[in-house]
Order: C-alpha cells, then structure tokens, then sequence
DNA sequence: AAATATAACGCAACTTAGTTGCATTATGAA
DNA sequence: TTCATAATGCAACTAAGTTGCGTTATATTT
C-alpha cells in the first residue's frame, strides 16, 4: 500500500520531484533532508511513492539507488521502459525520453530490463 | 597494474571463473572461499583480474556487484558491450552473446552503456 | 471542537557491502 | 639460499540500507 496521509515529510520529498526533472540519489537525498527528516523516513516514503507510481528507482554505476518522477513510464509495472544516463562530468542523472528496443533472446522470457548509459551530457559538452 | 605473482589464491579465483560460464557475485564469491581466503583478497583479485581484462563487472538488480569471464567482450575498454540477465526462478546471472544497439540520443556522448534483464531464463521455462 | 484509532515518524541499534592500514607471509628473481 | 617486495590476513572502519519500538501527528468520528 502506499500513501495514505499528507504529512510534512511526504509534501517536501514530493515537492522535490515535482520541481526536478533530473533523477536524484537516496543519499543525496537523505543529505539535503538531515534537517527536516530521518533517513528511515526517507526510504519508507519513497517505497510508497513507488507503490503509487509517483517515482521510480533504478541502480547507478556505483550501486547506489537513484530516484526520478514518474512522466511517461509505466509505473504501473515498475518496468523502466526508458534508458538512463549519467554524466561524468556534471554528475548528473537523468531520464532519457527514448525507448529502447531489446536484442532477440530466444527461448528466455524478459520481464524487464533497465539500460544505464554513462558519457557527457549536451550540458557539459 | 594487474597481477604480478601466481599466488595460490589467485590461481583459486581463475579456476573458478575457467570452470563457469556464468557471472558470480562478489558476495557469493566470499562466501565460496571463506575457508580459503580473506575477503578482501578477493576484492583485490578481481579488481586486478579486472585490469588484466579477465574479468568484467557490472551491477545487478540489487546492487550488487557481479564478475564474470570475458570472451568476447572487449575488455580494453572495459565497456559491457553485452547484455546481462538474472533468472527470477533460479536466480543465476549470465552474459547473454548478443549485441545491442543504443537508441540515438542527440547531443550526447556516450562512453559506455550496461544492459541488464530481469525474466526467466530458458532452463526455467 | 474534543476524542481517538492508527498511520507515520524518530531514534537507536543492527546488518551487510566494501575499504583501509599495517604487520606478516610467500613468491620469484638474483 | 638470500632477499626485495608483492600479496595476504586481520581488525577496524565507512557507508547503505533495515528493523523494532516507543512517540507523534493525521484525519476520521463523535
């Protein structure tokens, strides 16, 4: 289940999404909260905001899970249907507005797939 | 640099990788070779097994890192250039010989892309 | 507006992946 | 056999993420 009431600590992180297009870490996150929330809470929202198809998260180069607002995914199945890219330079995430297409696997069955592409953003070059 | 001496832990680890065809987890790894060897030799092997080019890593679905054999990646560059897939049912993590093509994203570098699937593989279906 | 059930929060303690520093061991060249 | 030093083991550490439990605050009901 995912949320069910408005309080302070769910308004901030969904104010956060709602004014970032890029994607952003849970420890970063967690970094720019120390103030206002626990850590602990941090991650509980964010596994009810994925339950509601808000956000979704993903795993980036290093291992850590990064978030992002859901736009035009389908959050309904929790597939990232979309590629994402981080910057060496600028170190930023985000998601990219493509879709990608699978190699042929004949003989396995695919229930989803997550592409992490890593260069130079249009930004930084 | 990579590996230097043929200490008896690394011809341990090289074995391994020669006697299977599918990627292992670091953690599975470490549990594989308690008796053997410390953890953090293992980490230090792969990570030189890795500069040799033996080697190739990639993240999975939880984070975690996993290690398998290069064949016919091209591991100069240390670019995955091949997708990996987790079975759901059996939970084993292959390097699938296939390539795949990156969708066109405009005004961007790319420097390396990983692909990973999530489904069941043909052993399971 | 007060009462109240309980969802959600904070905190501390914990688990696990991965790293670091340093003393000790063992490889391979001289 | 000697010996320099690459490599290992160990313990202590960092950091990400989780769990349990007592407390707080939301939103519904009275």
């Amino acid at each position: 289940m995912g949320i069910t009431r408005q309080t302070k600590q769910v308004k901030t992180l969904l104010n956060i999404f709602d004014n970032n297009e890029k994607a952003i870490s849970v420890v970063d996150l967690i970094k720019l909260l120390e103030a206002q929330m626990n850590k602990t809470t941090v991650y509980r929202i964010l596994d009810k905001l994925m339950d509601d198809g808000v956000v979704h998260s993903f795993v980036g180069k290093g291992g850590l899970k990064w978030y992002a607002k859901c736009q035009d995914c389908s959050c309904e199945t929790h597939n990232d249907v979309h590629p994402h890219f981080q910057c060496k330079t600028c170190g930023e995430v985000e998601c990219l507005s493509v879709s990608f297409t699978l190699p042929p696997i004949n003989g396995y069955m695919v229930e989803s797939a997550s592409l992490f592409i890593v260069g130079v953003c249009s930004n930084c070059l």
